[in-house]
DNA sequence: TAGATTGTTAATCGATTAACAATC
DNA sequence: TAGATTGTTAATCGATTAACAATC
């Protein structure tokens, strides 16, 4: 296993030294994935620069606000010319940490932990997916995606075996909590959440909730509001 | 078929009658389907009442901000009291649009819309599944959740027939956008988008991106924050 | 050079928190 | 009455936008 934490990757001059460690705003990280993509599709069109105006009208922030993100990082752009797409691209990922090795499970193969296993985009974003595991015999030894559902029992050891950063839970919401318990003891950086019910750890674990109901609260709550406003 | 919008369902005279229809800012709808399971379980315990104080240490928001949220829509608490939470609980399903019927569609039947064919929260949430469609000839005619898979060719006459409120998108990021152009023209009201492009769509379209790919992405960049910082 | 566009500072906007008078 | 807790106003905080000097 190589010790991707010395990877000796090139790091641009022009990023900040502080911004790979600092913390960075929520807000930012929420765009930084959608300027990523973006650019993609910049290089893959050939083109060398973006400005920042250009950019906001694809994207619909303003253009100050996209400034005011990249600023965050370092001194990317070129004044008059706009930002060099590659070099943009490469720091992105850079702070994105899509460049480094993260391994990955999921527990829980019902429907939802079988969409994730069939998930194209993990290795694009240096996930590995390592493993799955669930509890229920009949799922056990079913292969999605070419991996073989482990029994859940074994998980505690697999975590710690192969140091697994990051597991996406998909179990019942009755089962939420005592599993992501069992997550955290048994070493989990962090937790991807698609449960119902909120779970609680340790504040040093990165959580992201990512309850798919509150979409349909959401979509409810406007659609009420419409069909009862006059417009 | 029952015409909702005449539902002589009693409304709290404590509810301010703008804010059904006045425009709720969207930092607070996000709260609001919180505060209802949390007074979902208060009511099974039988607590009549609750104050801001006690919600803002269960929810972890402060004891000010719930105030002000809730006094958003009108005057529900007892000073000195605090909410009952019952009338608290009806008034907020109110206001999320559980109480009026929606119906609702599921267009791409992969992994993840036979999850979304399983989600046992809709009924709950006043939606109704109405129909699953796909374009693979292998998967039409499946039955998922006692729902048969239909050919998405039937998906714009099905739509306006049953008057199709919401349409759950999981369909494959390359007919994301075709997918969501054909439901729009159907007249459907609200997109819940899960595919990985953001799609367009008008301005009175009801469109909530439930990219799941995002939370990947942070989490990737917290890791590698974690890692490089000291801490 | 003239025009374009950055990076940053100041101004604005919106959301959260603190404080407190009203009152049960 | 004394204590508790709301609803709301004022203060603070943070995020976005506008503006512009610097400069390619």
């Amino acid at each position: 296993m190589t010790d991707i934490d010395n990877d000796s990757r090139e790091v641009d001059s022009r990023l900040k030294s502080e911004s790979l460690t600092e913390e960075i705003p929520d807000k930012i990280i929420r765009r930084l994935p959608h300027y990523y993509v973006q650019l993609k599709y910049m290089m893959k069109k050939d083109i060398e620069y973006v400005s920042s105006e250009q950019l906001a009208k694809i994207m619909g922030f303003s253009s100050s606000l996209i400034r005011r993100d990249l600023s965050h990082f370092g001194q990317f752009g070129k004044k008059s010319y706009g930002y060099d797409v590659h070099c943009l691209y490469e720091n992105l990922q850079q702070i994105l940490g899509f460049g480094y090795e993260k391994t990955m499970i999921i527990v829980g193969a019902g429907f939802l932990g079988r969409a994730l296993a069939n998930n194209k985009s993990y290795s694009e974003r240096g996930y590995i997916l390592k493993g799955i595991f669930d509890k229920d015999p009949a799922i056990i030894g079913l292969e999605f995606n070419d991996i073989k559902v482990m029994d859940i029992e074994l998980a505690p050891d697999f975590i710690s075996e192969h140091e697994v950063d990051v597991a996406a839970l998909a179990v019942p919401a009755e089962s939420a909590q005592e599993t992501a318990d069992m997550l955290v003891n048994a070493g989990i950086k962090g937790i991807w959440d698609f449960t119902e019910t909120p779970v609680e750890v340790p504040g040093n674990i990165i959580l992201i909730e990512q309850n798919m109901n509150d979409g349909l609260c959401k979509i409810s709550c406007k659609l009420v509001q419409k069909r009862q406003s006059p417009s």
